[in-house]
RNA sequence: CGGGCAGUAGCGCAGGGGCUAGCGCACUUGGUUCGGGACCAAGGGGUCGGCGGUUCAAAUCCGCCUUGCCCGACCA
């Protein structure tokens, strides 16, 4: 490509509002062009960037029998009715009518799509086991994008979806995900961790999620150094102590002023793992089968020295999302926000009950009374409730395997992987015939890849104060041929030379000033920079410099196709000796 | 959806009731320069986000709307 003729160009400032430096690369280098808040339109340099993840990811999924397909981003809404999720998912999955009054939807995900045509297709045990996946672009109308492509609304996704007649088979093609998406992620060069995480609307129960670490990254992770677990702060567990004593009487004391539990165990003076703490929230639950939401006030109980968890405690509670309560409608059920506990309050509301609570003894909880507390409650004898783990893991907490201290760190999420089970299946009536002879549902799994979010951490991973330095396997060019002669006529043979050689060169023929010229080229980080200009060329040399290292080499102009060859080989061979695979 | 900031040339910004709306970069033409964002000269490009109001007069003041960014809620 000659870079006097290419679509895009590159600018000196970046755009404002770009707040971390692998986005405004990406801007200021011309490979992506924002058209609004989270869209995106991808320049020749970032779709040939794109496209080369794209062919890893195929690579990677064509080699544990993944099937390509592609399904339409717009699905009649009757199959997201059949699911229950056209009710469920708000307004981020974006909807119209057609022509004729039909509802439709632009699918932000292809769980129905698939199972629609799965259920025509298998119908034996014979047919099973299926993998099927696609790369497509997803509309999902995020109420907050953010961060260039980290956080859109429009973007392209690799989806997968696999089809087993049972969990060991599921578990098989989950752990060759499991592996290919390490692969897929080494390939191209970024570094990440798997980590156990929440299921959220997909539903299902094993879920895993890969995290690129990074400050810039919007998800908490918590791990141990000592053992290696590793989870979304969402679904983080650890190790709680216990304090277990002989139940003693309840008793109702006079607190003045202790509406927090700093000031109720300083006034008692005890610690404020003595104390019972209660949250309200309001869930909302919808009715998968007519839409319907009803909403039920959440009375979550933790002990006063940890928070809660809220992605935990709605899926204790079931809930489909959480809100705050109000302060009217804690007072409905009689209770008192600030001296507030279970017990004596009336009224429907769900109790969820942290296992820290349940398995304490003499908690100082309130008395629904303003400035009263009781002493010595007791979960059981005082008060009842669902009890789950609901209580927020922190840096400092214990290793739930090991017991050594967790540490919290922020991430990405590039990928993530579900064992989905039967509930996409029974919902859509997608059963085969087992050898038995019985109908049973299909057990399926997801995968998922941001294709897009892919590119911009290589972009936050891969730079300096210059530019881009993407690694070979994903630079949108591997060779920038930059000439700084005024008579381009020796490039212009070098840059034949290189393309009959099959390599795929950026060709700097501009008229600008060698300082444009270098300048543009660091910014745009092609791996390998090939220099044509008078002070090499005296000796009939060209220079070669390495973006990522720096490093620097003569070679002649003789024979120059076959060095570079060698130069992209050994490039390419740095990034295969890199790649990692990874078992459950 | 709450809170904050902003919208003036392709990009970055200045101007804040008055006469022809500016600057840097980018762009065009001519010339000089030629290995790390060159220089000289001459040019082109604007419904000042939209609608309405106040005024003799609005980019400037007021109202509504809209778009984008940041923080939060949210996020397979």
């Amino acid at each position: 490509m000659r870079m006097s003729s290419m679509f895009s160009r590159t600018l000196r400032e970046a755009p404002a509002g770009a707040d971390c430096k692998g986005y405004e690369y990406l801007l200021r280098a011309g490979y992506i062009k924002q058209m609004g808040a989270g869209i995106f339109s991808l320049l020749p340099l970032g779709f040939r960037s794109i496209t080369k993840i794209q062919e890893i990811v195929r690579q990677e999924m064509n080699r544990i029998g993944g099937q390509e397909i592609l399904m339409p981003l717009v699905n009649p809404a009757d199959i997201w009715k059949e699911t229950g999720r056209y009710y469920s998912i708000d307004k981020e999955m974006a909807r119209f009518k057609d022509r004729v009054g039909r509802d439709m939807v632009l699918a932000m995900t292809h769980e129905e799509a698939v199972t629609d045509i799965a259920r025509g297709e298998i119908d034996s045990y014979k047919r099973l086991p299926l993998t099927v996946y696609q790369i497509q672009t997803k509309f999902r109308d995020d109420p907050r994008p953010r961060a260039g492509l980290i956080r859109v609304r429009e973007f392209t996704m690799k989806d997968s979806y696999s089809f087993d007649r049972d969990q060991a088979g599921l578990e098989k093609i989950y752990n060759e995900h499991y592996n290919a998406y390490f692969r897929i992620f080494s390939r191209c060069g970024l570094p990440c961790i798997a980590v156990a995480s929440d299921s959220g609307m997909m539903g299902g129960k094993i879920a895993h999620e890969y995290m690129y670490l990074s400050p810039i990254g919007e998800d908490t992770i918590i791990t141990c150094k000592k053992c290696g677990y590793t989870a979304n702060k969402q679904v983080a567990a650890f190790k709680k102590d216990y304090y277990p004593e002989d139940m003693k009487e309840i008793e109702k004391v006079e607190t003045p002023e202790a509406k927090t539990i700093e000031s109720l165990a300083s006034y008692l003076n005890i610690k404020p793992e003595k104390t019972c703490k209660a949250v309200f929230m309001v869930g909302g639950f919808i009715d998968d089968k007519t839409g319907e939401e009803k909403e039920k006030l959440i009375v979550a109980l933790i002990r006063g020295d940890m928070e809660v968890e809220e992605n935990k405690l709605q899926h204790a509670a079931r809930a489909n999302e959480l809100r705050p309560a109000h302060e009217e409608e804690i007072t409905a059920c009689k209770m008192v926000p600030g001296f507030a506990s279970p017990i004596g309050a009336e009224g429907d509301f769900i109790c969820i009950v942290d296992d820290s609570v349940a398995k304490s003894n003499n908690l100082v909880a309130g008395a629904n009374e303003t400035g009263y507390h009781f002493l010595n409650t007791n979960f059981g004898r005082d008060f009842q409730g669902t009890v789950a783990d609901i209580a927020s893991a922190k840096s400092g907490y214990r290793c739930p395997h090991c017991g050594a201290p967790l540490e919290a760190s922020k991430g990405v999420e590039i990928g993530n992987i579900f064992q989905l089970g039967t509930k996409y299946s029974e919902a859509m009536n997608c059963y085969f015939q087992d050898e038995d002879g019985k109908q049973k549902p299909v057990i399926m799994g997801c995968y998922g890849i941001g294709i897009g979010r892919l590119l911009a951490c290589l972009a936050e991973e891969y730079n300096d104060e210059n530019g881009l330095k993407l690694p070979i396997a994903v630079a949108p060019y591997q060779v920038h041929l930059v000439s700084l002669l005024k008579d381009n006529s020796i490039a212009d043979g070098i840059y034949e030379e290189l393309q009959n050689e099959g390599i795929e060169v950026l060709y700097e023929d501009r008229k600008e000033s060698a300082g444009v010229k270098f300048a543009d080229a660091d910014l745009i980080g092609i791996p390998i920079r090939i220099t044509l200009g008078n002070r090499s060329l005296k000796d009939g040399n060209v220079e070669v410099k390495l973006r990522g290292t720096g490093e620097t080499t003569n070679y002649s102009i003789e024979g120059l196709g076959k060095q570079i060859r060698q130069e992209i080989a050994k490039e390419q061979k740095k990034m295969d000796d890199a790649i990692i695979e990874k078992h459950l």
